[in-house]
DNA sequence: ACATTTAATCGTATAATTACGATATTAGAA
DNA sequence: TTCTAATATCGTAATTATACGATTAAATGT
């Protein structure tokens, strides 16, 4: 291949793919909507409210954490989960900058 | 089997996980970028912007496309991309439905 | 007609995702 | 201590994604 092309892709395109990743599956985003219809942080009962196996929904959660989406905090013999508003913000805040690249145009299209 | 339990998912949280997924790899979001940095479609060269090869841009052009996030139509030995408009203002406001649903709370949390 | 150019598609290898049941772990209850 | 409940992790199978080179197809140029 070209050594002209061996440019990677910079850190914001990596950044917000891995978080748009994290929201790529509806039981992910059927998480977020959990978390996010409650006042408070959620200990336990995710499962209940999704069709999956709890083996699976836990799967979804982790994957959820590790981009920093939610956090989770042992509390006794349960986990609880909440949002992580920080990196919300900066999702949100990544999103719309390409979103306003995106739509900010007067285009000449074909 | 995943085809059944994604049928258990709203509509929204099933498209939304579908637009998102085609944005959640770094070359799509830089494809997208290009695509927005320009006053029109763009015809070729696509390929010459990527540290990609020709053949996996195809590819993620064509996942863009069937996500409906972009346009592609042939226009004689070429063919030229451009952005879905109307797709992306679903995209938008799917997105911002969810990211006001989890950022407007006073959260009691942990 | 033939060659060139562009982009899609094919074939294929590897890795990641998704799902489930089974098992392990841990905290609190009995 | 022993039992129970909640949740993570393991093992595994099936599917999908990612990447590349090779090939094909279609439009244009010579």
């Amino acid at each position: 291949m070209a050594i002209t092309k061996a440019k990677l892709f910079n850190e914001k395109q990596v950044r917000l793919a891995e978080m748009l990743k994290a929201l790529s599956h509806p039981a992910r985003i059927a998480i977020l909507e959990i978390l996010a219809g409650r006042n408070t942080c959620i200990c336990g009962d995710i499962t209940d409210e999704l069709p999956l196996a709890q083996s699976t929904v836990s799967q979804h959660l982790k994957s959820l954490k590790s981009a920093g989406i939610i956090k989770g905090e042992i509390d006794g013999v349960r986990t609880c989960y909440c949002l992580n508003e920080e990196n919300v913000a900066e999702l949100k805040s990544l999103f719309e900058d390409l979103m306003g690249y995106m739509t900010n145009q007067d285009k000449t299209c074909c």
